[in-house]
DNA sequence: CATAGATTTCTATCAAGACTGAAATTAAAG
DNA sequence: CTTTAATTTCAGTCTTGATAGAAATCTATG
């Protein structure tokens, strides 16, 4: 396999990008090149078209799994796995979001609770701890309810309503 | 200033959390104690709570008055800037939001864009990565039409919305 | 069950970027 | 205009996490 210039341009760009949000350069090329890639690939064709090891494609896969962004599949008289992942965008976004959700949203739902009970056996030394930390937790309880819910829309209605834009303040009267 | 057990916990998760999101993890920490500091700090106090150098709290504190998360203020008699943060949890998120977009999605947006007038050329050849692109480059765009509206609702409209739910499938007739 | 192919694990190296502390600069006050 | 406080810049050090390559493991096939 050979990338044309377009495509090396893109797998470049969304390395760059994930590094901005915490995934690793190599795991989101690898993850661009498995998009943009018309037909699944094997590891070594990952490994050498992006020019990294072996090892590093087999863990950076790995990786794209736990993300539950990678189906592995197989061709007749071949053992090798061969990768892809969905085309549907909003789906991976999705998919993504819900990961995100899980790992850090959650988590940190749960330190809040922590420190809110503790924070509230000392109310009277400390009142404005308790404030912010109530203010933070409730935002994220509420993503956390929007989240869920979000990721069980239609594809179809996400679309739709993002086209909506702001007459849905209208329309929810929440003007 | 003396941190509290309660407090010293969550700055060191919000740390955690930013390197997740790639945010530096000192500069994630910074933003929590401020956030949950009840005065504003001047970069020595903060040096000394977070055990860094004065250098890297002067660094960091750039870092995210580029992001507009810090306010710089004063204090009678003192010539030492005192930095504090929004309390508004959402007015938070939609800065934040708004800047990434800017230096993120925009970014992305216009790069897809470049692609696919190199990939229109050669269609003929390689009509799967612009099937690809395109893809990639509507879901973008619709994110970015609904990020602006989005950083012009009220914090209130936000957390009606969010608290509709699903409802708003039905409402707006999505469904 | 032996062998070859495929994959993963592991450790040593490497690179990127975070951090410090000293030096330079800037700004305020007398 | 000088002095002192505050801040920033910068060069070098250090840390973390990424990567390569060898070794080990796993798996399919005859």
């Amino acid at each position: 396999m050979e990338l044309t210039p377009v495509q090396e341009k893109f797998i470049v760009h969304w390395g760059e990008m994930g590094t901005r949000w915490g995934i690793n350069r190599t795991v989101a090329q690898i993850h661009a090149l498995i998009y943009i890639s018309p037909k699944p690939l094997n590891a070594e064709e990952i490994a050498a078209v992006l020019s990294v090891a072996r090892s590093n494609v087999s863990n950076s896969i790995r990786e794209l799994q736990s993300w539950r962004l990678v189906k592995t599949s197989h061709v007749l008289g071949d053992r090798r796995d061969h990768f892809s992942t969905m085309t549907d965008v909003w789906e991976m976004f999705r998919v993504v979001a819900e990961e995100r959700k899980r790992r850090e949203i959650d988590p940190t739902i749960e330190l809040l609770n922590e420190c809110l009970a503790e924070a509230e056996a000392e109310k009277d030394k400390d009142p404005a701890t308790l404030d912010k930390l109530t203010s933070l937790k409730e935002f994220f309880t509420l993503t956390d309810t929007w989240y869920k819910q979000l990721s069980r829309w239609p594809t179809e209605a996400l679309v739709k309503f993002t086209k909506l834009g702001d007459k849905v303040l209208k329309l929810l009267k929440l003007g």
